[in-house]
RNA sequence: GUCUCCUUCGUCUAGUGGUUAGGACAACGGGUUUUCAUCCCGUCAACGCCAGUUCAAUUCUGGCAGGAGAUGCCA
């Protein structure tokens, strides 16, 4: 038997890490058993669905690489894939359940239920749940409401005795009394479109779905499902309830916790790689000790027997150390033109760069590559170059162990060291190594005479080594900003 | 309240009826280094609790506790 799974969204918000991994779980699973992977929008929900959710969801999806053999766009041999589009479908199967005696019209009011709910939790009561008020309405008192125009919602009849067990592939059985399932859940909304349960039992039936792979906030409908397949007499999928992705509270991962929508992430300068790898690893593993997972490795290596029971916690750190060590694996031309958006949004460089704009780049890149976690940090640690923002605080020229007499010293010895072996054509080593020796002459570590030459140079503490700063900036203006330093610090001498 | 699920270092996890309970991130310390980072080395750190089965239980069984989820005309 073929495999055939699906993602089914709800286009109500921005793809979320957690609904994200179920999709990236599917894809790998279809992939490593050479089956289909299904995409499917269930955009029931015409109060919060949104076109901007939808194009997410999209764009998502193939930043990510993932591919759906069947879906929207693409189409297939079972479509509509978009719910909404299969509204009469809906119809009809709730009808049916209707004519079968399985289901029933209900006309309560939102307010009525609303005052229900209410008052079953003040009281603390042990039943929770539609009271069945509609259940047996008499085709007359059906005629009255409906002359009144009140519009029916559909509600299953869940049975009152026995019990249901949704066989799961990660949790065993689960076995609930039907008695303790919510009674009588709405199938068809007054609108006329399907709740989940309805439209999702269909779809996935006749979609030929075989294993349904979702969170495990499902679980406790999975019975629900069952029944409803019983009802229309359909066999029900393989289930396989995925751990959720929490947060470090232990709660569910939520906007609170940072970033949790892969737009996000993306913006922000992770990479679709570390991602999926990342993202992967929380609630599965191969063998415990492999880290690095490609998307091609995974589509081959993947397997249910991997996910895990427990829920995860979402680690934002270990996402940051696999992206760096995605980054670092980048060659130089391809992080160039995955950094290069970042530049050209900040203003630092045109969009069709400049030659001198490239020349700066290619020497940026490299000694950048190293210290970049994500691929926003380029700004950071390019900023010396576009912007010149020469260091107020004179303190920053210090280093450890040196006051400012010494820092300035070794500042305009260094700099008349460096900028004329520079122009001498001499090589790094050489001027490292009469900078190392003026450091010892004047008592100081060798990071005494550096930093002073480095804060001038890069305006920064923190910066790239000074000699690539310096190549990076160009000789004259790296000489010029050393001037200026050394005026600067003069000026605080004499203060 | 009721129902359902879950439980190995702070986090992601490996693993077994007898192991020094392994790896990774984080944290901390050290080394390399002109700062930062990279890289390398090291340290810290876990089987929720109580019974039972057994020569032996982290591993099997039961109970408890804790956590999470569901209980919507949301999915």
């Amino acid at each position: 038997m073929e495999v055939r799974v699906r993602y089914a969204p709800s286009p109500t918000g921005l793809q979320h890490i957690g609904g994200v991994r179920t999709a990236l779980y599917n894809y790998f699973f279809a992939k490593a058993s050479h089956g289909k992977f299904i995409l499917r929008v269930e955009d029931t929900d015409r109060e919060r669905y949104s076109d901007e959710s939808l194009e997410d969801l999209y764009s998502t999806l193939s930043w990510l690489g993932i591919k759906w053999d069947e879906g929207p766009v693409v189409g297939g041999e079972f479509g509509p894939y978009i719910q909404s589009e299969r509204y009469k479908i809906y119809q009809d199967y709730a009808k049916k359940l209707v004519d079968m005696g399985k289901a029933y019209y209900c006309y309560c009011t939102p307010e009525r239920l609303e005052a229900l709910r209410e008052e079953q939790q003040r009281t603390k009561s042990e039943y929770q749940g539609y009271d069945r008020h509609c259940l047996n309405l008499s085709e007359e008192e059906r005629a009255e409401l409906e002359g009144k125009g009140i519009k029916p919602v559909i509600r299953l009849k869940v049975p009152t005795e026995g019990k249901t067990t949704v066989h799961d592939l990660l949790m065993g059985d689960i076995t609930r009394k039907n008695r303790d399932i919510s009674p009588d859940p709405i199938l068809l909304k007054s609108d006329g479109f399907p709740t989940y349960h309805l439209a999702n039992v269909i779809d996935d039936h006749l979609m030929g779905i075989t294993h349904v792979m979702r969170a495990q906030e499902w679980i406790p409908t999975g019975p629900l499902h069952v029944i409803l397949y019983e009802a229309f007499g359909w066999e029900p999928p393989i289930y396989c309830h995925l751990p959720m992705v929490m947060g470090k509270d232990g709660q569910k991962l939520s906007k609170r916790h940072g970033s949790t929508s892969v737009r996000e992430f993306r913006n922000d300068g992770y990479l679709a790689e570390a991602l999926i790898n990342y993202v992967t690893l929380v609630g599965w593993s191969l063998d415990g000790s492999t880290e690095f997972f490609s998307k091609e490795e995974l589509e081959k290596c993947f397997t249910l027997e991997g996910i895990h029971k427990s829920p995860g916690v979402f680690d934002y750190k270990k996402l940051e150390w696999f992206n760096g060590m995605y980054i670092r694996s980048k060659s130089d031309d391809e992080l160039f033109s995955l950094v290069k958006p970042y530049l050209v949004d900040k203003g630092y460089i045109h969009s069709d760069p400049t030659e001198e704009e490239m020349r700066v780049l290619k020497l940026l890149i490299p000694p950048a590559k190293e210290r970049m976690k994500t691929l926003k940090d380029i700004v950071e640690l390019s900023s010396f170059v576009f912007e010149d923002r020469p260091p107020e605080d004179v303190e920053m020229y210090i280093s450890k162990g040196a006051d400012l007499k010494s820092s300035l010293e070794a500042l305009e010895r260094g700099s008349e060291i460096l900028f004329s072996s520079l122009k001498r054509g001499e090589g790094s080593e050489d001027i490292e190594n009469s900078l190392v020796k003026l450091a010892q002459e004047l008592s100081l570590k060798v990071n005494g005479v550096f930093q002073p030459l480095r804060v001038a140079i890069t305006n920064s503490k923190v910066s790239l080594p000074l000699f690539d700063s310096i190549e990076i900036l160009g000789l004259d203006e790296a000489e010029r900003r050393a001037k200026r330093s050394i005026e600067f610090m003069k000026e605080k001498e004499n203060a």
